[in-house]
DNA sequence: GCCTCTGGATTTTTT
DNA sequence: ATCCAGAGGC
């Protein structure tokens, strides 16, 4: 077969069009499921194969390393060779690349290392102390919020403050100024500086970027929806030459404004390249006809979106169930059970079933009642791997021999294992460094080298001396060691495995440390520093999904947000309620509210069989138990496309047992009371006594809203409250 | 300096 | 319900 029919096998016409776009601007709106990835790995083979075009010249970047590797794989078996040579990545792994290469131009030294969440956290708290702020009153995550947001816009302290218009501004641009200073002396970026300081590479050194802009010849962006203005700013300066840029996305996917993604792109897109070739693709492949119909019923309640028309010649398929449980509990089982249903008949395996969520502490009872079902399930994050303390540490260690000056990994390991330098200790060591003008790694070594004497007990000092010795030693070997050896070197130096076994769960976190360690043979091969440096940098730059592997015959537990870009034959989105889809804190904002519209519908694409949409009429929420109200997006489902004639705009809040729209979930314990009702006098050993104001039948039991003398209305359940009647 | 206890706050989503 | 910070005892 001709290598061209081959690249264009199977493509619908819109696809057909994209792949063979001619050289220039091109703007690809792809709905979900409508084949986007399929049209930029074979638009990428057919630049290669048919064009002509060097591999080496061509850039894909992609939001996951999971889509990196996936348009890698799915590109070896279209072109089978040359994929290595493609310039396939993240924004932030390809900018990372770019700065160990060229950063050293605007006074980055490559032995950089990147600091993930937490190490930001830990560098602001340290800052705040230095201004003397309140923690409390100055929230690291929201100053850390700030000065992302600053960086995303590519604005320095002082163009930050110019724009600020509180008092808040004010402060965070203080901190922003000294938080930067601290990363610049510590010889360390965070993701945002990844994106921020590439730009400022290359605006400020056009001969690099002339590098860059001649050797990419094409550009290609996947979830482009989701890309924020530095990394608009990167498109736009990379490809600022050939302007062979492709960008693909779908406005209506588009859920990551908190991370300062910005829709307007699109449209800058069109203004900024005015004769930009725009391609619908809008036949959609994945989906049954009744959940595309389902999905877009949700997204076009939105005003601020332009219309579009998704069609699919799929079956219509199995209607969308909506269910209502009790509590999380019952949800949870709801869903387990709906699990072992469909498994047991043969319908469906383990691994095409994804619960969703919108928060991750959803997961908790989803995990524990699979557990007790011994359904076998993966949780996407979780308590995350590389974010678990004694993997940490030993990262730590490690970063600490790479680069010196890194001095959050410093104070993070200075006193683990325990060394005796206390809170005391260490701020003094802090402040008496700073006094001096000097890294914290400069005054550990000048004090080894006995070059100054210091402030501090001699016990105090001694210790300081020998694990400034223990860390030159390990610094000195680095340069010969594998990675492996190295990393078994730092554990054995530093007694670790003793460290961690003193302590209650020390087994499975030795297990960490040992899993970490499996990562580390990955770079074996590698000569020493190299090994290092690319370990170092896979590990911060993971994203929980990347880990995700198919054919792995569990059930998925995955945020929303996560698994935009997946598909799942069968999917639940667990807790469709006020409050949580829509999550409270866009209730007051309109952007946000359609950004949460947008969630959900990511979440329904991602079913191709079956949809359920489960919520808990009674759900705890920090440690209360309150009654919720369904999700309003449920509203706009059509009542057709339902698994039956359930109506929520007309039960709205309605917890009536005959209106479940899947088999009525039925757990023990259902204590009915027939004889209580509305108007009943009745006492409470605790409240007292009260009249009964109303009595709702729930799925396993009946509640019964008393107005107490004195307490309050309360809600009660039957079964476990005592409720006597007074006569 | 370290460990333990208590009270208080706290939960959106993540490269 | 759980995690964290600060206080107080060893």
């Amino acid at each position: 077969m001709d290598i061209l029919d081959k690249i264009l096998a199977g493509l619908n016409p819109a696809q057909k069009e994209a792949v063979e776009a001619p050289d220039g601007p091109l703007l690809i709106l792809a709905g979900p499921g409508s084949g986007k990835t399929r049209v930029i790995t074979h638009r990428i083979a057919y630049l290669v194969r048919i064009r002509g075009v060097n591999p080496q010249r061509i850039m894909a970047v992609t939001f996951t390393n999971k889509a990196a590797r996936e348009m890698t794989e799915r590109l070896e078996r279209l072109m089978s060779y040359a994929v290595k040579e493609l310039t396939i990545g993240t924004f932030h792994a390809i900018c990372s690349r770019i700065l160990r290469r060229d950063g050293s131009a605007i006074g980055i030294d490559n032995r950089f290392v990147i600091y993930d969440g937490d190490d930001q956290t830990r560098l602001l708290k340290r800052c705040l102390q230095e201004l003397n702020l309140d923690p409390k009153q100055y929230a690291p995550a929201a100053l850390a919020s700030a000065i992302s947001s600053a960086k995303a816009h590519l604005l320095d302290p002082r163009q930050y403050l110019e724009r600020g218009r509180s008092y808040f501004d004010e402060i965070a641009a203080r901190v922003y100024e000294l938080y930067q200073q601290r990363l610049r002396e510590s010889n360390a970026l965070d993701f945002d500086d990844l994106l921020m300081m590439a730009v400022l590479l290359f605006r400020r050194n056009p001969d690099v970027l002339e590098r860059y802009q001649s050797r990419y010849l094409h550009l290609l962006v996947d979830e482009f929806q989701d890309t924020n203005l530095v990394q608009y700013e990167l498109i736009r300066q990379i490809g600022g030459k050939h302007r062979n840029i492709c960008v693909v996305g779908d406005p209506d996917q588009s859920i990551y404004s908190w991370r300062f993604a910005d829709l307007r792109n699109i449209l800058s897109f069109e203004k900024d390249y005015p004769d930009a070739r725009v391609i619908l693709l809008e036949q959609s492949y994945r989906s049954t006809r009744t959940i595309l119909e389902t999905a877009s019923r949700i997204i076009m309640a939105n005003q601020q979106r332009k219309p579009k028309n998704l069609w699919t010649e799929n079956e219509v398929g199995e209607p969308v169930s909506t269910v209502e449980t009790y509590n999380e509990q019952e949800e949870a089982q709801f869903v387990a059970r709906e699990v072992e249903r469909l498994v047991s008949r043969g319908e469906a395996s383990l691994g095409d079933f994804a619960v969703m969520y919108r928060t991750n502490a959803q997961s908790r009872v989803i995990e524990e009642t699979f557990l007790r079902h011994g359904i076998s399930h993966r949780l996407v994050a979780g308590t995350r791997f590389y974010e678990r303390r004694e993997v940490k540490d030993i990262i730590a260690y490690l970063r600490l021999i790479q680069n010196p000056n890194d001095g959050v990994s410093l104070m993070r390991i200075i006193n683990i294992p325990q060394r005796g330098i206390g809170d005391q200790s260490q701020a003094r060591f802090s402040a008496w460094a700073k006094s001096l003008d000097l890294s914290l790694y400069e005054v550990l070594k000048q004090l080894a080298g006995k070059e100054m004497k210091a402030p501090f007990t001699p016990h105090v000092a001694g210790v300081l001396c020998a694990f400034a010795g223990m860390m030159e030693g390990l610094a000195a070997r680095s340069n010969e060691l594998n990675l492996v050896d190295l990393f078994d070197l730092v554990v054995e130096r530093t007694n670790y495995r003793a460290y961690l076994m003193n302590m209650p769960d020390g087994e499975e976190r030795w297990d960490n440390v040992m899993e970490l360690r499996k990562v580390a043979e990955q770079h074996r091969d590698l000569y020493p520093p190299d090994g290092l440096t690319a370990f170092l940098e896979g590990v911060t730059l993971v994203s929980d999904v990347d880990s995700l592997e198919e054919g792995v015959p569990a059930v998925t537990l995955i945020t929303l947000h996560q698994a935009k870009g997946l598909e799942f034959p069968v999917v639940f989105i667990v807790g469709m309620e006020e409050g949580l889809l829509p999550h409270f804190r866009s209730f007051d904002d309109p952007a946000q509210m359609e950004e949460e519209r947008r969630l959900c519908y990511v979440g329904v694409t991602r079913a191709k069989k079956r949809l359920y949409l489960v919520r808990a009429f009674r759900r705890n929420l920090m440690g209360r138990s309150i009654v919720t109200e369904p999700s309003r997006f449920l509203a706009d489902i059509p009542r057709d496309k339902l698994a039956t004639g359930s109506s929520w705009q007309e039960e709205r809040g309605g917890v009536d047992a005959s209106q479940y729209a899947w088999e009525k979930p039925s757990l023990s314990a259902a204590v009915a009371r027939p004889d209580l009702k509305a108007g009943d006098r009745v006492r409470h050993a605790q409240f007292g006594e009260g009249v009964v104001v109303g009595i709702k039948a729930t799925s396993n039991d009946t509640e019964a809203t008393v107005a107490f003398d004195g307490h309050g209305v309360k809600k009660l359940l039957m079964s476990f409250a005592r409720l006597e009647k007074v006569v």
